[in-house]
DNA sequence: GGCCCTAACAACGA
DNA sequence: CTCGTTGTTAGGGC
């Protein structure tokens, strides 16, 4: 669930903190064998000092004294606990357990095992982040695919870092198109409509969590988004909200979106 | 059109036809650049003998004395002509234009041009040949891909060579499974009852066409089919046979084949 | 709700 | 009725 707005609070939240401290000891308990060899990461980390925690598209990046870079992906349920040493025992689900010098600790947990953690990862091109994104760039990736639905392309990870499924519907209402729209058949003013929403709704979403959970490192309060949710029955201008299934994924639009095709 | 059949023989008239004749003039008339350079071809064509002729999948490969070989795809409406040198000129679509020592001549042609000719090609995993799949095989197969249609299992040239979209559809009606049953699903019996399909449909297809047209180098006879074809109404036990676009084919079965899914 | 992998399908070209 | 490639969608598994 976590997009790119919950990342945000979560990777400041994390580096009050955290940072400057240093670690003792690490345990990985998760997916043997997938994103970290154990040893390794045991051996990269402990020792070394936090030295910044930020979000990447939909990752945590974590960076070391030592120059290790761990990458976190909360997937679907994913969260960070902040403890003590003494109580990481009494945490259920716990995917990788840090502990610091000063007897604190951090602990990456998910119910449902699916939580990634990557060590010095190497990354190819580096998609825009939901942040950045310009009229230049979100057109040109419009012409580069334009038989592709504007959400798919929206909360396609190499095109945008940071949009998933909730805020997708949330931006293509705010800038009235139909989530079923062709991105090649977008005039310029809906391109503009769209370079508009992405961060307005984005940067609007990251002020209402820090206002409601100031210290939120886990978790998500979604109540305040308009369109997207199954309890939502109408957009706040009265139009009767749609829920369907496109590409896979349970999406929430109304009639006062434009549909391009 | 030319599936595993049709190219049995083909091979077997070219061999008697032109194996053992000394190559003296090569003409090249196929997509420029494409599949060889033409120069290359003549360069190591003129001179040479014809070792070999044989099938292998949908190809014939033609094996010459100076160890160069030749890989022809006929693909949709490709054939040859067994001819004199002085005739060759009368010929139209012609893509591959080869005379020989004695005064007789092999043309290559295509009224579309999408015949391929490619020279000494570097050729990966060989797939198993229509005529030579076995129980443990085409069980792996099936295993390897579960989600598959087992129509395009068979007509996949990476898995089996030879079978095309007409003789899948005998091959599944001698067989009695539907042609959209997955792969996975297939029990014992079903796999062995293809096995048993695949090499008779087969070979009776050759020696149909053998007896037919026993000289055949092009074109092809399909009047002999059972399901596969649009002027057929039911099969030989009187089901009515259904035509249906399946993988982007064009489809024939009836109800008598069982689907597993 | 996330990402990855496989497969289906359409379109185009050769 | 072929094959290859490209782009997009749909489904299952973790």
């Amino acid at each position: 669930m976590p997009e790119l707005p919950e990342l945000t609070v979560f990777a400041d939240n994390l580096s009050k903190a955290v940072v400057g401290k240093e670690i003792v000891k690490v345990d990985y308990r998760g997916k043997k064998s997938v994103k970290v060899p154990t040893e390794e990461l045991t051996r990269s980390m402990v020792a070394a000092r936090i030295d910044k925690v930020q979000r990447v598209g939909k990752q945590l990046l974590v960076r070391l004294s030592n120059d290790a870079t761990l990458f976190i992906h909360l997937m679907l349920k994913g969260g960070f606990v902040l403890t003590k040493t003494e109580e990481l025992q009494q945490l259920d689900a716990v995917i990788l357990a840090v502990s610091f010098a000063d007897g604190s600790a951090l602990a990456l947990t998910d119910p449902r095992g699916m939580a990634t953690v990557a060590l010095n990862p190497k990354r190819g091109e580096q998609p825009r982040d939901g942040l950045k994104v310009t009229a230049d760039y979100l057109q040109a990736a419009c012409q580069r695919q334009p038989n592709k639905m504007i959400k798919a392309l929206l909360v396609d990870q190499e095109v945008i870092g940071g949009i998933g499924n909730a805020y997708s519907d949330e931006i293509l209402w705010r800038a009235r198109i139909s989530p079923k729209s062709l991105a090649g058949k977008l005039p310029p003013e809906a391109i503009d409509a769209l370079v508009e929403a992405i961060p307005a709704v984005l940067n609007e979403a990251v002020e209402e969590i820090r206002r409601r959970r100031p210290d939120a490192v886990s978790g998500e309060v979604r109540d305040f988004l308009k369109v997207h949710g199954p309890d939502l029955k109408s957009s706040p201008n009265g139009a009767r909200i749609i829920k369907e299934q496109i590409q896979s994924k349970v999406t929430y639009y109304t009639e006062e979106q434009k549909l391009y095709r």
